[in-house]
DNA sequence: AATACTTCCAACCGCTGCAAT
DNA sequence: CATTGCAGCGGTTGGAAGTAT
């Protein structure tokens, strides 16, 4: 078994002895205890982090240590309120990664993966919350029409071949958002079923208004040519989510169509992305067969650089 | 001015993954 | 293979600051 963590805790070598207790400190930092740590760092650089909070002369865990630098001292920080193009960007990214921060967090260029929980957390979750509750969700049973659901981030509407019932199985818990989900869903159904309707109007939308963030793009829509995107099947797609994640839903909406597809859709991915498979327990949303592919960085911004509110240039 | 309430964010906590032994 | 220790992650919390009454 592991040891505790010891961090916060009493270090000592004999427990009956309080003279050799140290007390680690806990709580917030002070200006004098920056200094040492931001003083160490950059005269030493980043080692062993409880190295680092002994050597510097800290009475600090070196997980406080490091949380310390990498959310508040380091310098390459950017500090202060995220513009609206930050905040796009996270919007947009949450919905492919889901709450992996820490992942959106290396693709924001001088924030953190706490600051950008927090803002998500304080503004952005709100701001969703009343967007879809400003909406109608659409309860009708009809087998023809394609379904609605709400979620955190607004209505969203399922291609009527398309069984929901694995929905009330979701796990709020789930490193992927519902609408990382449906994204991914409707992503797959739409390339490989051309028949299924899907309205502009009608299309997936983040705020649940007007904002559309996937309306495929020029430049995803040629990705398709180089075999990163799956082949273009000549359709007229007004959704297409790149595959940051690739989610084999196939199972658990009843979908053949949506099944072939995923075989085509996996051997299209580019090989040189890493595909990491999360463990589970034969319940989808607690991780079987969920495949996550992870782009880099140029390929992310690509991706990003057709949202309405940006202004993002590639330079070559 | 005093108090209650809300918001925001820094830091903590518990957990997992991984490498070393 | 089991154990250990560390780094890193995401969820949660405590409290300072701001706002409303």
């Amino acid at each position: 078994m592991r040891k505790p963590d010891q961090c916060g805790k009493n270090i000592s070598n004999s427990s009956s002895s309080s003279s050799h207790v140290m007390k680690l400190r806990k709580g917030l930092w002070s200006p004098e205890e920056d200094d040492k740590l931001m003083h160490y760092m950059l005269s030493n650089g980043q080692g062993c982090w409880s190295d680092v909070a002994r050597n510097a002369g800290l009475q600090r865990c070196g997980k406080s240590c490091r949380l310390r630098w990498i959310n508040y001292l380091r310098p390459d920080l950017k500090r202060g309120a995220f513009s609206p193009q930050e905040e796009d960007l996270i919007i947009h990214f949450h919905s492919l990664l889901g709450n992996r921060w820490s992942q959106i967090a290396a693709r924001l260029p001088g924030r953190t993966d706490n600051e950008i929980k927090n803002f998500w957390n304080s503004t952005i979750k709100k701001r969703l919350k009343n967007s879809s509750s400003s909406s109608t969700p659409n309860t009708s049973d009809s087998s023809i029409e394609p379904k609605e659901i709400s979620t955190t981030a607004g209505i969203f509407s399922i291609p009527p071949h398309c069984s929901t019932t694995t929905m009330s199985n979701m796990d709020s818990s789930s490193t992927l958002s519902p609408s990382s989900f449906f994204l991914q869903s409707m992503g797959l159904s739409y390339i490989v079923d051309p028949k299924m309707p899907m309205s502009a109007g009608n299309g997936i939308n983040l705020w649940g208004t007007t904002r559309s963030y996937l309306n495929v793009p020029q430049s995803l829509q040629g990705i398709s040519g180089n075999g990163n995107f799956g082949g273009n099947i000549g359709m007229d797609c007004e959704l297409h989510v790149p595959p940051l994640e690739n989610i084999n839903i196939a199972e658990n909406l009843g979908c053949d169509e949506v099944n072939k597809s995923n075989a085509i859709y996996s051997n299209s991915l580019n090989n040189s992305s890493k595909v990491e498979t999360i463990g589970g327990n034969g319940n989808y949303w607690e991780g079987d067969e969920l495949r996550v592919g992870e782009w880099d960085f140029e390929e992310l911004m690509r991706d990003v650089s057709f949202l309405p509110a940006l202004d993002f240039h590639l330079i070559d």
